[in-house]
This record gives C-alpha cells, sequence and structure tokens, in this order.
DNA sequence: TGAACTGGTATACTCTGTGATACTGGTAAC
DNA sequence: GTTACCAGTATCACAGAGTATACCAGTTCA
C-alpha cells in the first residue's frame, strides 16, 4: 500500500468537503439558517419565509440547531410566551457557503430563463 | 393577504438556494464533482478518493449526473473497455460553492483541534 | 362569539437515499 | 492457476428524512 503524499492536498480537501455536508446536510438547516440571519426571528415568521417547510420538520430542526449552538432560543414569559430565534456568530460563519449557493441558484434561473 | 415588497428579494434568494440545494443535494454529487474536477477519470479512481463511497452509490450518481449534463462519459472500446469520465463547464460553475464548503470545513476541523 | 393568530406537539405514514454483500466477464501480473 | 485489477450490476434491507393532518392552550381582533 503506497502513500500518495501528492494526494494529500485532496484528500484533505474532501474530507473538509464532507465534513461540511454532514453538518447543513439536507433539505432545511440552509434555508432556516438564512432565514434567521436575513432577520426573522419569530416560529411563524421563520416558517412563512421558507416555502415547502412544515411546522414539524421546522420544530425539529430548530431543536437540533439549538443543541448544536447554531442558534440561541430566547423566551419572555409574557402571555402568551414570546419566542425569538438568533443566529449564534458560529452560525453566520455558513454565510460564504449561502452566499455562494445563492448566486450559483440565481444564474441558473437566469440561464433557464434565457435558454 | 397582503405582499410585502421589502421581501421580494429575500422571496428569490430563499428560491434561489432551495433550487441549488435541489440540484447538488445529497451526500455524494458535489465530492464527486469535486474530485473529477480534481483531474480524476477513471471510476475505480474516484471511487478511491471519496472516502464512504460504495460502487453502487458511485455508479447511480455517476449516471444521474450524466443525464443532467454534469458530466460526460467517454468510452474507449479497448478490451477491457477503457472508460473516462470528464465535468462539462456547466458543472465547474459550482466551484464557488464547493470551495466555499471546503474552507469551512477547514476552518471547522481547526476550531476542534483548537478548542 | 367566533375566527385567526401564537408556538409548537402528536400520530401516522411514505419513500428513497443509502448501505452491505455478492457477483460478472474480461485482462494482466506473480 | 490464482490473485487482483477494471467497470460496473443485482438483490436485499433499513433508518430516518420528510410529509400530512390534526390538535392544544392562550390571546387578540372584529
Amino acid at each position: 500500500m503506497k502513500i500518495d503524499l501528492q494526494n494529500r492536498d485532496a484528500a484533505r480537501e474532501i474530507q473538509a468537503l464532507q465534513d461540511t455536508i454532514y453538518v447543513i446536510g439536507g433539505k432545511w438547516k440552509l434555508p432556516i439558517i438564512n432565514s434567521i440571519c436575513n432577520g426573522n426571528k419569530r416560529f411563524r415568521e421563520i416558517e412563512r419565509s421558507i416555502p415547502g417547510i412544515t411546522t414539524r420538520m421546522l420544530s425539529r430542526e430548530l431543536k437540533e440547531m439549538e443543541m448544536n449552538k447554531l442558534i440561541i432560543r430566547k423566551v419572555t414569559p409574557t402571555s402568551p410566551v414570546l419566542v425569538e430565534y438568533e443566529s449564534t456568530e458560529y452560525c453566520r460563519t455558513f454565510s460564504p457557503v449561502i452566499i455562494a449557493m445563492i448566486e450559483w441558484g440565481l444564474a441558473h434561473r437566469e440561464k433557464i430563463r434565457e435558454g
């Protein structure tokens, strides 16, 4: 078994890529992050901002993302309770990824419209 | 029902984001694109370059990606046949996304190593 | 008084992406 | 002559991602 020194960077990079996919994988995490980073704080507000998401999926993802320190859930004990979600610094590190993906999506629609 | 003019950009952006996720969603498409763009051409070569992928998944994804014009499959009718995969121009438009994700992954490992 | 909002939970279901294992026919090297 | 490479295909099976629908307690609006 040979160790290919030339390929060590490629190996590190593909590992990095797979790490990232692992963390933000699935249909909803990036849209939710994007929504919260765009200033949406309330549960129904986030829900309405993401076409196709169900209450259940949003609820589940928010819980998981809170556990993973991607967001903070703030509760004001008024009646009824006021719940607000906020992004963390860590969450905002995904901005370059999200921006790249939004740009790809916009260019792609443009292309389809043209062609 | 009110139409919120302020949110039209946000709506377009989240749609673009969801489009992109739709196209490159799943665990394997981006790693495969990355591998091929890095110069891997042969089936087993690509397979070896992506930790964890199975022959079956690679085979399926390559087929789908060929149908979607993301890659080209070139067959040289030697015996046994020589098969080579190449990226298309369209495929390469994902570079910014892949780069952003690799950078996130590298920074993330760095952070974990430190903390 | 009833409708609509809030922030979710409960239950039941689908389904497909993914994994594990084995196999094929041909070639080449030890 | 057996092992290993190539480029895959075939079969089976499963977890869990995602969907659909209904529901709750409390509040505000008309």
